[in-house]
DNA sequence: TATTTTCTGTTGCATTTGCAACACTTTTTG
DNA sequence: CAAAAAGTGTTGCAAATGCAACAGAAAATA
């Protein structure tokens, strides 16, 4: 992943992609206009989040380095607002989908390599959408963890298995209910299908 | 979308790309080999299967025209075979991915037009599943239709929607048991939420 | 370091869901 | 056109899930 060295000989005097900085708790983009925006996460973390009509908001995505996200990715959807914010210091780069694609008139050295950059981050993007969707896809709770965890054990070819966040962003993630995800981790405790290492180090015995 | 276009003036003596037919019910590709393939359907429809240990599939993606698929948007994953059958007679684009990113030597024009075009469906692609996660993430049959209704209708700046599949496979796409769905689609009728135009044909009453 | 906030772990209960089974209708295929 | 296959619609019941509520642990913050 050779983009950052991109944006680091940031050459480009056309300020069409900009490179941005926010601090934790602050709204780095909002999809309420229908602009093709695109930003692509250079360092800290960030939340996607909806606000719906009664004012109740839900984390339904998490960034990290080099996610991508912003309006030209989403569908329009009048009846929610989404808004990607800062958990902690963010750099981002955006732009507008136009201003990048290969048709770019003045034929600019670095526009064509972040395109040719984008379509790498964005496939890397869409395995992991495949891979929620794998998840979000199974029909129970116990079904949805044994799945995540194979994956996560698949990727880093071992049976000890670190979740990268928290148990109450896990289940956020498999879109469960909380208390009901831990029941179902004890059963697979019980049932000796998985042994908890520490906090979120698992074995799976499977 | 001009990709086909592309496609019929293809010029391209490399053989990288290849244009291919594949008859109804016959076995596109399968998710096994670590290729970074990358598959455009041109005409036709195909379902992504999945195979699991016990031999039971399940069908978990749905492929129209121009959609994408391929080994290179999905995880690696051992526990479990994947297959792209043709549920409907196929044209079918391959490659390659590094055959075409950009930094191909020949400098070929027909694969800079072509990985430019990939963005672009790759765009489309990471919108759609965007949509589906949105759907899936909700936690209830309920809340799943009336998402998914709501994107419909958004959509086509319609509150009569038309389901553009059977709702066999609607509760496929929704991941849920197919009678509780039926069940869930009679209660919002008789809560007024709903009215049933036609077969696949409702009408939204909120 | 004290205090606030977030996270973990647990449980009872009502609701939702999946499962299995069946009849009937529609569509596809030979 | 007849037979087979796929889709629709329905129901009872057991199992899974969400919800609410709470206490204690850990982490972040001032």
């Amino acid at each position: 992943m050779d983009i950052s060295s991109i944006i680091d000989n940031m050459t480009c005097n056309c300020n069409k992609v900009q490179k941005k900085v926010f601090p934790k708790g602050s709204t780095i983009t909002t999809y309420i206009e229908k602009r093709k925006q695109i930003c692509i996460l250079i360092s800290g973390k960030a939340d996607l989040i909806r606000y719906d009509l009664n004012g109740y908001q839900d984390t339904i995505d998490k960034f990290t380095k080099f996610d991508i996200f912003g309006e030209a990715l989403y569908p329009v959807n009048g009846n929610n607002e989404l808004s990607v914010q800062a958990t902690e210091n963010c750099e981002v780069l955006t732009f507008l989908y136009d201003d990048i694609s290969i048709k770019c008139k003045s034929n600019c050295k670095y526009h064509t390599e972040l395109a040719s950059n984008l379509l790498e981050l964005i496939m890397n993007n869409a395995i992991h959408q495949n891979t929620r969707i794998e998840v979000l896809s199974k029909r129970t709770i116990r079904e949805k963890l044994l799945t995540y965890f194979s994956i996560l054990s698949n990727k880093n070819y071992s049976k000890i298995i670190t979740i990268p966040f928290s148990l109450t962003s896990l289940a956020d993630y498999l879109s469960v209910d909380r208390s009901a995800m831990m029941r179902e981790i004890k059963v697979l405790i019980d049932e000796g299908f998985i042994v908890k290492e520490s906090k979120n180090k698992i074995k799976l015995l499977y």
